[in-house]
RNA sequence: GGGCCGGUCGUCUAGCCUGGUUUAGGACGCCGCUCUCACACAGCGGAGGUCGGUGGUUCGAAUCCGCCCCGGCCCA
């Protein structure tokens, strides 16, 4: 048989991105990623992270996080796990509610509950579509056909459930929270609705009595009319003007009560006199510092934006009557030493502008702190992936100094489950198993079980996202559904999410689920790192350096979008996103589909006696196999990506496609020479596509089917490291002579196929015919 | 402001844990030559790094320790 006489079986000169979709519907048709709940294979089950449609562009870096996802799916389906990978949604709370305003133009303020929420329920709906048809374009093998939404009744009913079953445990309790108020709105408002502004306003130095000395220190505020909640007063350690004075009491002017002098770092020495008053609540470190110091809260301004009692001569006012009116007093009784007018950096409504207050308001909590050393335990069985970043989560357990606020002055998100005695306020919780609407269904009890009442009034309040989105194992696994799905199902394998949330939902995760369960939610852990832009600043759309993947799936395809988030982004690591890098990673899918149109030129014999070139390569592939599996153990698919291009275009195609040319074309070879070329151009081939799988599950299952006919490489397992490793020692010697012949070829001005005398090193005997072939050597 | 993580050719990374085998390896990009029968989305060759800075430990440090700077994230 002639050279010119093999044709490959291959027929287009590159990889056309176009067959991606053709081969996804195939996919689709032949069902091969299904759940098969009877299987007698183990279960691996995914718990994905629902991504939030919050607005267009879609971020490149959720692409390759979520791409990557999908290639721990088909990891574990090639380790021989069945794998459940379940898509969701997540559509609750603030950001549907600002899009909702935004694109209809509407506010939350003047529409009527109902009919916010119900505009609400479609807002995302076109943006929810175009999403999950990129992730299909990417070839994420997930159960789109039974993906769910963390705002449907089913997912809302279990977020109550839960809440309902941890409320009869005892494990809810109401406590007031300091929350951002509006008074102008009206509201309390999220702290993403709170923006900055240097805002012109009075420092008032104010003169504070020793109790025991007769000495006075001047206390500076711009917020004199909280004097009546002052807890304490901060001086710098090191202010050497007060250093007297730490652990002394102050009398509090006009109110007469009695808080201590503190040494705190917060203090700064040159903002006012040194000197500061802690109140409940002024800003944001009173908030902290009162939890550090654990100070009691005094109410000085109500939900109105009123004054309360507490404040005495001020009750009643409004914040601004009540600022001039204890200046006035402060003067009349001349403890004011001096008023400044300064600049200062005010939180105000974002909506309104209005300088927002911080009022302690009655809300529900979920008790964590009593759990925290079983968190901790867990957190140290849990395997992590990478290892170190078990650390994110231990130091956030550390950090924990209060139980978790559950409750939000929302409309948009599963309601709180309550019903109040109009009496005696008595709080009723209905039983689990129905979606409950508070603020207009009828209360399902007849009297109150304290006073007999038979009035109720429903609880207006939503839970934090956090609360639906921390029970997402326990919805995938069906928890409230199917005893035997849950059972099989639950832990979960593995928990797939970006290194940024791992605080709320890893935590919240584990918390919710140990309470309800008794057990952790899943027994693996993968953090995924923060894409960034070409110069590692953050995608953020105010900065316009957000990648939108849809234009980049266009031109490149899913594979190139793949193999790129393989092999640049460092599994729990940051990593910059540029277009340049996507298509450059994207030249090795160029060059593997062109190996493969050789390869597909020669017949694939099924037993043959290897020459030594033909040992060494497949001892390589060893290699190669050994460090993928090592590396897909962790779904860690940075180094199966690099592996797998190193061996395959330096490597394979280099040197030993060039070695066995003529041996496998039929020159000066013996038919048993020229079929172990054959086979072993196959088997590296083979095995090669099969290792890729998982990362560019399109390319590999194209060439896989034009060459081994009709079942998709999908459905295929791992290959084991079979070959002896043995002939890898020959790899240095084998390179660097190639390399030596192609520069005095090169020096000399020979072309590649020009004879060139040269011995040949006595250590390469063995590989003596290939190398003279490759080389023309004389 | 606090905590954590990271900083190696223009870019991505190997090496760092377990100091010497490194004149710091590879890839993308760049430059030069070559259309050689799978591939010019290729091949071959080349330039490019005082390993964030600075002190220290050591016979010897990208590798160990201290301090500082920069970036990212989270909490404020």
């Amino acid at each position: 048989m002639a050279a010119a006489q093999l044709v490959p079986r291959i027929d287009e000169r590159t990889w056309n991105p176009e067959l991606e979709r053709r081969l996804y519907k195939r996919w689709e048709r032949e069902k091969i990623y299904r759940f098969q709940p009877k299987t007698k294979k183990k279960i691996f089950s995914i718990d994905t992270p629902p991504p939030y449609p919050s607005g267009r562009p879609w971020h490149i870096g959720a692409a390759a996080h979520y791409s990557q996802i999908d290639m721990i799916a088909r990891t574990a389906r090639m380790m021989g796990y069945e794998v459940l990978f379940p898509i969701g949604i997540d559509r609750n709370g603030l950001p549907v509610e600002l899009y909702t305003e935004k694109t209809l133009g509407i506010s939350i303020r003047t529409t009527p509950r109902e009919k916010f929420i119900e505009a609400c329920k479609h807002a995302l709906d076109d943006l929810e579509a175009e999403m999950i048809e990129i992730m299909k374009t990417m070839g994420m093998s997930g159960d789109f056909e039974n993906h769910y939404r963390t705002d449907n009744e089913d997912y809302r009913r279990l977020t109550q459930s839960t809440f309902i079953e941890l409320w009869g445990k005892g494990l809810v309790y109401e406590a007031t929270r300091p929350n951002n108020y509006c008074s102008d709105c009206g509201t309390t408002i999220a702290d993403a609705e709170v923006e900055y502004q240097e805002l012109p306003s009075e420092l008032v130095y104010m003169k504070f009595k020793l109790k025991d000395s007769g000495d006075q220190i001047i206390v500076a505020s711009t917020r004199p009319e909280l004097l009546c909640s002052c807890q304490a007063v901060i001086v710098n350690p090191d202010d050497e003007r007060y250093k007297n004075y730490h652990g002394s009491r102050v009398i509090i002017p006009v109110y007469e009560m009695e808080v201590e002098i503190r040494a705190h770092p917060s203090a700064k020495l040159d903002f006012g006199s040194g000197a500061a008053m802690i109140c409940s609540y002024g800003d944001y470190s009173d908030v902290l510092l009162f939890r550090e110091m654990k100070l009691d809260e005094v109410v000085a301004i109500d939900e109105k934006g009123r004054m309360t009692e507490n404040s005495g001569i001020l009750a009643g006012l409004s914040i601004n009557q009540a600022r001039e009116k204890i200046i006035e007093e402060l003067q009349r009784r001349g403890l004011v030493e001096k008023i400044e007018e300064i600049s200062h950096r005010t939180p105000v409504c974002e909506r309104s502008q209005t300088p927002i207050e911080i009022i302690p308001m009655k809300e529900y909590y979920l008790k964590q702190l009593e759990f925290l050393p079983l968190l901790r335990k867990m957190a140290n069985k849990i395997v992590f992936h990478p290892d170190g970043h078990r650390q994110i989560l231990l130091n956030w357990l550390d950090s924990l100094t209060i139980d978790w606020p559950i409750s939000r002055r929302r409309y948009y998100g599963t309601e709180v489950p309550v019903w109040y005695c109009v009496k005696d306020g008595e709080p009723h919780v209905p039983p689990p198993g129905k979606y409950y609407q508070p603020w207009k269904d009828k209360a399902p009890f007849d009297k109150c079980r304290k006073c007999g009442s038979k009035e109720f009034v429903g609880d207006s309040r939503t839970f934090d996202t956090w609360m639906d989105s921390s029970v997402s194992p326990l919805y995938i696994t069906k928890f409230s559904h199917s005893k035997s799905f849950f059972r099989r199902t639950y832990p979960t394998t593995l928990r797939a999410q970006g290194k940024n949330i791992v605080r709320t939902w890893l935590h919240y995760t584990i918390l919710r689920c140990y309470q309800l369960t008794g057990k952790a939610p899943f027994h693996q852990a993968w953090i995924f790192g923060l894409g960034l832009d070409e110069h590692g600043r953050a995608m953020q759309k105010h900065l316009g350096n957000v990648i939108d993947p849809i234009p980049i799936l266009q031109q490149y395809g899913a594979d190139k979008l793949r193999f790129w988030s393989a092999s640049e982004a460092n599994l729990g690591y940051d990593f910059r996103c540029s277009e340049a890098r996507i298509a450059g990673a994207g030249k090795f899918l160029t060059k593997l589909w062109n190996v493969s149109r050789f390869i597909s030129s020669f017949p694939n014999p099924k037993s043959v006696k290897l020459n030594a070139s033909d040992r060494w390569i497949l001892a390589e592939l060893s290699n190669l196999v050994r460090d993928c599996l090592e590396g897909y153990k962790d779904f860690n698919f940075f180094i199966p990506a690099s592996k797998i291009r190193d061996f395959a275009w330096n490597l394979f195609a280099s040197h030993y496609v060039e070695m066995v040319k003529s041996r496998a074309y039929g020159q000066n070879a013996s038919p048993s020479g020229r079929k172990a070329a054959w086979f072993t151009l196959h088997t590296c081939l083979k095995t090669v596509l099969t290792v890729l799988a998982p990362i560019a599950p399109f390319i590999t299952d194209s060439i896989w089917r034009q060459l081994r006919g009709k079942e998709s490489i999908h459905v295929q397992r791992f290959p084991k490291p079979e070959w002896n490793r043995n002939f890898s020692k020959y790899t240095p010697r084998i390179l660097e002579f190639n390399e030596h012949v192609w520069k005095l070829k090169k020096e000399r001005n020979l072309s590649m196929k020009d004879h060139i005398e040269l011995p040949l090193p006595s250590e390469l005997k063995l590989f003596e015919a290939d190398l003279r072939g490759m080389h023309n050597l004389r």
